[in-house]
DNA sequence: CGCCGAGTTGAACTGAATCAAGAAACGTGG
DNA sequence: CCACGTTTCTTGATTCAGTTCAACTCGGCG
């Protein structure tokens, strides 16, 4: 979900979004979410790289996505409907957002008509890169992943630790050392 | 994305929808859009299944998920930017869809104003429902996707070949008659 | 200087793909 | 209603991508 691209009155809206939430800077490898809790916060990222991930059945920690500037992050379900999370969210670098509660978003709403539609965007924009990710999971190889991804964030591999990427890849750490070796 | 469960006004909504919508049969193995044309209509289904399926970089047939009885179903990007679809959506039974267009969303948009609400809640399920797609495909080996599919819809079998079922899962059709055969 | 987490490399193993051949089910026309 | 062709499903043998387990290297930091 980022918004380098002109769609109606984003600046506008982002300029209302700013204005009624909370700056917040946070260090590198705090917790902004915990499993367990309810995630009270959308977030916009202003800079740092956050990750959303969770402990699989096996217990191991899996890289859901990952986040970076000029977007959204929040974990929508356990925000809207004030659920247990069963996600964390993590800074992996030094961090800025702009934070606000659910309370925020709607008074968001009232005071700036457009929200929905521009949260509808939203949602759309990540619902075409879930599918994306789905598609690179059901059918393509991992060393095809590995490019795809690389092409999106080519400075991923500078700003995050290879064990988050591999898992978010659907594979092992040393699965992707290998494949990275090869090229 | 269905809507069992009581949100507000769904019931409103749909009569609406409906009353705005038009009534369409068809019969089994109709394609209702295909890749290359734009996808003018937002489905509600009534009776039948659809499959949401694309060619892969290898020219593979592969079913990017189906949508049962009382979801919608439209190609997103497609419907709301009136691009060219790369998916097709055809139908796997005789069916019954209420369709409407871009315009006609509008106009429903206008005439009933928590139409972007709704939409909202609509595109947060199938946003969750992917999530829950990714998370499968990333870690849990193929007998489990194969299981938790068969719960979630029972009756899939009965309906649906299994090749369409096989490349939703992510894996060939051998292997999960092979899969299908220790249950 | 020595420790510790992150990354690499090797060898053995395994889940699923591929290739190939049959069996069953399905529909269509005579 | 049967016969035939076509599609769908099954089964077997082999191969391969990626995992697992284990040991080793490297760089940063106390």
């Amino acid at each position: 979900m980022e918004y380098n691209d002109s769609s109606i009155n984003f600046e506008d809206f982002l300029g209302v979004f700013l204005s009624i939430s909370k700056r917040e800077e946070h260090p590198k490898n705090i917790q902004l979410l915990q499993a367990g809790r309810t995630c009270r916060k959308l977030y916009f990222i202003e800079k740092g790289i956050l990750r959303f991930y969770y402990y699989n059945d096996a217990g191991k920690d899996i890289t859901h996505w990952f986040r970076f500037e000029n977007s959204f992050i929040t974990e929508l379900d356990s925000f809207l409907n004030k659920t247990e999370s069963s996600y964390y969210i993590e800074t992996l670098e030094e961090t800025v957002v702009y934070s606000i509660s659910l309370e925020g978003f709607y008074k968001l709403s009232s005071l700036f008509p457009e929200t929905e539609k521009i949260w509808n965007l939203a949602l759309v924009q990540f619902l075409l890169e879930l599918g994306e990710k789905v598609k690179d999971l059901q059918f393509r190889d991992a060393p095809t992943r590995y490019s795809n991804l690389i092409e999106k964030h080519p400075d991923i591999l500078q700003r995050v630790a290879l064990g988050h990427i591999a898992s978010y890849l659907g594979i092992t750490q040393q699965s992707l050392s290998r494949i990275r070796k090869q090229k």
